[in-house]
DNA sequence: GTTAATTCTAGTAAACCGATAGGATAAACA
DNA sequence: TGTTTATCCTATCGGTTTACTAGAATTAAC
């Protein structure tokens, strides 16, 4: 299931992607439109601040901007940050790979095999999609 | 990320696939070949069982065995009843759709057309594969 | 009727999730 | 220079889920 950080992250990119050209929008007008919790979306704009997504001014007239344009941000990268590995088994994942405790061999486990398989499908989704992709869905 | 219970239930399927022809085996035959927490290997074989995958033996000389030919249980069936919704968010959900509350219209949800690829991507994965695909891995 | 297995009902510790509080910091502007 | 307006940061909290355990009831074989 995807986390409720993951769908507003990605509502909040959508929209800040959609203001490209604007001022820095503040986090009440996002958390307005898209009706979001302001002090929870607070902290996922900062996270995507920190992975270099955003850029942020403070003060008056203050608020995010995006740092490229959403065409050059692939999905995979807007999932890794928000949602974490996009495998759903840590032996086959790419970025954050971890060995099964319980699994004497990964050639002959049968989930291994499968979630590989499950893995690539979804890899593909997001490698087809950048944010402007996403934006444009209207 | 793939719940242990799942990982678990998979695997005792694999097992039990792999020996259809014999007599019923125990839950601590498979706890000990999987490296399975016996009492929490025991609660997931009964849901399996509930939900028809598996059928059962009391008392000596008991245990549990498959009811169908591996080949003709999908991996769609599998992964719903051990796991959940395929899908990654509710409103894209074949089986257990709802409608998202702070969403004003799904037509114009940038994350619903985005996870309506993903969820049809894993779909595909799942229904090309049955239990007895994820068996002869090795 | 004893033994050996599943079945069932509870329960629990730890982790995670979604959200909130409150102050620190920085910039704009008068 | 001081007030306002915004982000930044730390900490916390209630609720839910996860992974696992205890122990007794039930059923079948011998």
């Amino acid at each position: 299931m995807l986390s409720k950080k993951t769908k507003y992250g990605l509502k909040a990119l959508a929209y800040l992607a959609r203001h490209e050209e604007s001022a820095p929008i503040q986090i009440q007008e996002i958390a307005e439109a898209e009706n979001i919790s302001r002090k929870f979306l607070e902290s996922i704009l900062l996270t995507l601040k920190k992975n270099g997504f955003l850029g942020s001014k403070k003060g008056k007239g203050g608020g995010y901007y995006m740092l490229r344009p959403a065409a050059e941000i692939p999905m995979t990268a807007v999932m890794r940050v928000l949602e974490g590995p996009i495998a759903m088994v840590p032996c086959v994942s790419l970025n954050y790979y971890e060995t099964c405790d319980d699994c004497p061999d990964e050639a002959t486990c049968s989930v291994h095999h499968l979630m590989i398989q499950v893995r690539d499908s979804a890899l593909e989704v997001y490698r087809n999609n950048s944010l402007a992709d996403i934006v444009l869905d209207m």
